[in-house]
DNA sequence: CTGAAAGCGCTTACAG
DNA sequence: CTGAAAGCGCTTACAG
């Protein structure tokens, strides 16, 4: 591949005027800019960008560290990130690291020097140490991260607000008996969709004693907790699932127990993913905007950047919004979002309030 | 952040010496290495990845060019990629770019020196003279890409067998009158489907003419479409819908008219969604692995760069399979898939073959 | 085993 | 307007 030598010694000017040309400096002449342009066009020379990046110190390219990279919320993350950042013209250098402090440790050893900035998803307590040690030596956001990291950001979701807001929708239809199933507890995540829970629960003055079964988050697990509902006497009438992914495994429990759904028994979920309107029936769930999750990061990171003086560490939260369906039994009427004609769940009775 | 210069001074050695220890070089006493590790450990020290790759001329970086950062394509294309270059510690550099020639160029630009291979999607035409442009400046694969670019490998989905069978399939069900409905011609795949449907047809005797609806891939099309092939006259019997999203479409069209699928008419998709089988009823679709789409074209790369001499250009097709659920009306009998008790669809009688 | 030196491909004061 | 020179943070023959 051709270098800045070939082009200037093709043009017969130094290295130093053939970077002025492609970095646009005005102290170029309009005629020697001209015969640089042509022959780097002949020679096909870009200029090489880490080799910009080692002397600039900007390399224009943001990390993005998540435990998966596959699925919803992986991809509408990266693309709240992609959207923000390509009007910078920024890259994204995208890797999976699970938050044990070896594998996320030789992460962002790797990624030193390839980025100006990190956004990273850790939601294990392990992380915080070795998330602690790096924070000084470049900007970084955390995403639903609950452990304090002096300097960084964080985005999270307002998972305990949404988990109570959908109980509180369920005792407000008249149910006692809600039992809940969770994700895995050493997940933040879960942890708090549970407190919201509980919340919901004693500001109702009931307790959700032995209404609590375990799941991971899976479909399987989903499934098989729903059995040890049905089993449960007095049997729940309504279930809060603490995951949309669980709630499927929940409706196909159901489903194969002969168990009516909303009828003899109430379900709903949290995060609303796509399929969720396509459920039979639809499942009435809590909406998680991820793909804002991702813009908001990268604003954070924007304004850090764009700001001379250092900025108080910010934690932002993200709303949650109660999308009614069918699964739980209980309509509400349509305020303001018109159904599209084209979208059947919708058409057939999905609000969001 | 430190330098290879500060653990020097730090440690009284060299920076050859420090660049040794890092680079696990045979050729440094253990008293040395210990005193370097130590000085590092002190300052936070760990080699910069860019000044390293400017001097090795490898990244251990792949880029990879998408028209999309988000949906299901994406997610799963990265994920089959990811798992095969983490295996070689390799990293991810994401970027959107479509096909047009001034944005495929700024992106392949933008790319140089970073990467050290290149996975690039770009089904328009408008993207092959570009392509080959930079084909011989550094080692890439294409990902459903009709256009000839010397040295690079493809690997692309076998549309026109794909559809083929699921057309043949809906033959075999007795099914005479099956209208297409299409997406946007410019794209490969949806010429490359079409074709398929058309090929099926003429083999059983009959011609599509007029019965080819045009869609765009979103389900909004699909929507549309469907009441125009509602309106035709013999109404079809069935329909191959192009994609699984427009099918999502249609299906909420049929269901609006009061029209019975599979009674009244069949409809099949393409691309086998994650939601396909949820709809009611599931959808009888062509399965895609574009999973392992990701993992073949990083699979290439690798073998190429193993290689010593240069390889001939490989052209990869990734086969597809028939998934026959309810929406054609025609089960057919389970063949070694073991439907799982906490998968609801699958037990409610889908089939792959 | 260790270090001094050249060099990867650029940018940017500095001098003219 | 232009060029020579220093330097970004490293690696790697080469010499000892």
């Amino acid at each position: 591949m051709a270098t800045i030598r070939d082009v200037a010694r093709e043009s017969s000017v130094s290295i130093a005027t053939v970077s002025r040309v492609f970095n646009n400096s005005p102290l170029v002449s309009e005629g020697t800019r001209e015969r640089v342009m042509v022959a780097a066009e002949r020679l096909g020379y870009w200029p090489n960008g880490i080799a910009r990046s080692l002397i600039t110190n900007r390399t224009h390219a943001i990390g993005v560290l998540l435990p998966e990279l596959h699925g919803e919320f992986f991809s509408e993350v990266i693309h709240g990130i992609d959207l923000a950042a390509r009007e910078r013209g920024l890259h994204l250098l995208v890797s999976r690291a699970t938050s044990t402090a070896a594998e996320l440790t030789a992460a962002l050893r790797s990624m030193r020097g390839r980025v100006d900035a990190l956004i990273i998803m850790a939601p294990d307590r392990e992380a915080a140490a070795v998330l602690r040690q790096h924070a000084n030596q470049v900007p970084m956001v955390l995403l639903n991260c609950e452990a304090n990291v002096p300097g960084a950001d964080t985005v999270s979701v307002e998972n305990h607000a949404g988990a109570r807001t959908i109980v509180c929708h369920l005792l407000a239809a008249g149910h006692r008996r809600i039992a809940t199933i969770t994700g895995p507890l050493h997940n933040g995540d879960a942890g708090q969709r549970l407190e919201g829970y509980r919340a919901a629960m004693r500001d109702a003055g009931l307790s959700g004693e032995g209404l609590e079964f375990d799941g991971d988050f899976t479909e399987r697990s989903g499934y098989v907790a729903a059995r040890r509902v049905l089993d449960h006497v007095p049997r729940p009438t309504a279930v809060f699932v603490a995951n949309d992914h669980m709630a499927i495994g929940v409706l196909g429990a159901l489903q194969d127990a002969g168990v009516d759904v909303p009828k003899d028994i109430a379900v709903v979920g949290f995060d609303d993913i796509p399929m969720a309107r396509y459920l039979t029936p639809p499942l009435t769930t809590v909406h998680v905007d991820i793909f804002r999750m991702g813009q908001r990061a990268m604003g954070l990171l924007l304004e850090r950047a764009q700001e001379s003086r250092p900025l108080e560490p910010r934690r932002e939260l993200l709303q949650t919004t109660l999308v009614v369906r069918g699964s739980c039994g209980a309509q509400m009427p349509l305020d303001g979002e018109t159904p599209e004609p084209w979208n059947r769940s919708r058409a057939a009775g999905s609000t969001r309030r």
